[in-house]
DNA sequence: GTCTATAGTCGGATAGAC
DNA sequence: GTCTATCCGACTATAGAC
C-alpha cells in the first residue's frame, strides 16, 4: 500500500446522485457485460464510485443487487411499450376491429422494437442479461417475464387472433408470434455475426431503417392469406 | 480428511475414454449452463472424474479447455450441417438452378435446423455457449464463426439470391436470411418465455411439428412474391 | 500420465470505527 | 450512511512425488 495511497481520486461523487441509483446502472452494464459471475463485487463497487460494503448496506448482497437490476429493466421497459401496450389493450376491447388495424397495430409495435430497442448503447446491456435469464433462467427471470414479457406476449397474441381469425388453433397463433419476434429479435441476440456478415461497426439510423423495411415486408408475406381473404 | 478418504469411489473411469476427451464433454455442459465464469476447474474436473491437474496437462489452462469445447462444437456441427451444405454448395454451381429448387433447398435446411438442433439433449448446450459468444465475443467466437457460421450463412445468402434475384441489393438479401434464421432460432435462445406461454414441459417431437409447420408457411408467404412473378 | 498438496490470488461478506 | 480492514472460503495454476 506504498503508492497507492497518494494517487489522486477522480471525486467521490457528484452531489445528488445516490448509490442505490449508481450501483444499479453499474450492475445494468456489468451484467450485462459479464454476467453475474464475470462481475464481482469489487468491479462493481468502482464502477458505481462507490464503496465495496455499499452492496451488502443497499441490497444485501450481490445477488440482491441482481435482482434489483432485473427490477429497474422492468421499469424503463415498461416505460418504453406502457403507452404502446394500453393503445393496443384498448383496442382489443372494441368488437369491430378491423384486420387491417390489428395489423397495422402489430407492424407499429414491431418497428418500435427494432428502431428503439436495437439502438445503442442502454438496450444492448438489457439484452444480455434477459438472455442469459432466458438461457439459464434464475429468480430475475421471474421478475422479467411477469414485468414485461408476459404482457407483450398477450398483447402480441390478441392482435396476430384478429388478423388470422378466432377459429385457429391457439398453439399456430402463439407460435407464428414467437417466430415474428424472432425475426426482429435475432439482431439483438446475433449481433456478432450479423455485423461480420454486413461488414457494419454498429447498428446506425439507416442500417436500422433497411432491418425494418426488411422485417416490415415479410409481415406483410407471413399475414398476406389472411389479410386478403378477409 | 478423515471421513473423506474413506467414501466410496465409483471407479475411476471406464477404460477406453481417455481425460481428454471427458473433459470437452465436460466443459460442454459446464460452460453452457453456467458460462466460463461460472462453471470452476473443480467442477469441471469432478463432472470428468478426472484430476483438476488434468486441464492444465491436456489444455494448458481453463481457457485452453474453452477454446477445446468451441473446437469441438464447430466439428460436431460440421458433421451435422457438412453433407446438408456440400448438397446446396453443388447447387449453387449449377448456372440453371431455379428459384423453386432453391426455395425447396432453403426449406429443407430450416427443417434442419428445427428439427434437429432444437430437440435435446446435446445441442442446447451448444446454444447456450454460441449465443454467449454472440452477446459477449471472445476468442472462441472467431473459432465458431469461421468454423460453421460463415459456410451455413453463405450457403443460405446462396439460395436467397437465387430465390430474389441476382438484382436485388446484397445488404437485402442477407437481411432477409437473417429475420428468416431467426424465426428458427428464436426457439432455441428464448426457450423458457416459449415454454411458459405455450405451458410446454419441453420441446417434443410433436411439438417441433407445429413449429416446423409455422416457420414453413411463413417462409411461403416471405417469398411468395418471388416465386410468382417467375 | 496421474495424483496430492499447496501456493498465490481473488471472491463475497462483515465488523466496527467514524 | 460511509468507510477501512479483514475474514474466510473458493478460485486457477503449479510443483513435485509416484
Amino acid at each position: 500500500m506504498p503508492l497507492r495511497a497518494l494517487r489522486y481520486r477522480t471525486r467521490k461523487a457528484a452531489s445528488g446522485d445516490e448509490p442505490r441509483k449508481r450501483l444499479i446502472e453499474a450492475g445494468l452494464d456489468l451484467f450485462g457485460k459479464y454476467s453475474f459471475d464475470g462481475a464481482s463485487t469489487r468491479m462493481l463497487a468502482e464502477r458505481a464510485e462507490v464503496n465495496l460494503a455499499a452492496i451488502t448496506y443497499y441490497f444485501g448482497g450481490k445477488q440482491g443487487l441482481y435482482l434489483a437490476v432485473a427490477d429497474h429493466i422492468v421499469e424503463q421497459m415498461n416505460g418504453l411499450l406502457g403507452p404502446r401496450l394500453a393503445k393496443i389493450q384498448d383496442a382489443l376491447k372494441k368488437e369491430a376491429l378491423s384486420k387491417e388495424e390489428s395489423f397495422r397495430l402489430l407492424c407499429e409495435l414491431l418497428e418500435f422494437f427494432i428502431t428503439r430497442l436495437l439502438d445503442r448503447p442502454q438496450t444492448d446491456k438489457w439484452l444480455s442479461i434477459i438472455v442469459r435469464e432466458e438461457l439459464c433462467p434464475t429468480e430475475a427471470f421471474g421478475i422479467l417475464f411477469e414485468g414485461f414479457m408476459r404482457p407483450l406476449d398477450q398483447a402480441l397474441f390478441g392482435l396476430a387472433v384478429r388478423i388470422m381469425g378466432q377459429r385457429r388453433d391457439d398453439r399456430e397463433i402463439k407460435l407464428r408470434v414467437f417466430a415474428i419476434m424472432g425475426e426482429a429479435m435475432v439482431f439483438s441476440i446475433a449481433p456478432s455475426a450479423v455485423k461480420r456478415e454486413l461488414n457494419w461497426g454498429n447498428y446506425g439510423p439507416e442500417n436500422l431503417d433497411a432491418i425494418r423495411c426488411v422485417i416490415m415486408d415479410n409481415l406483410k408475406g407471413i399475414f398476406s392469406t389472411s389479410l386478403n381473404c378477409s
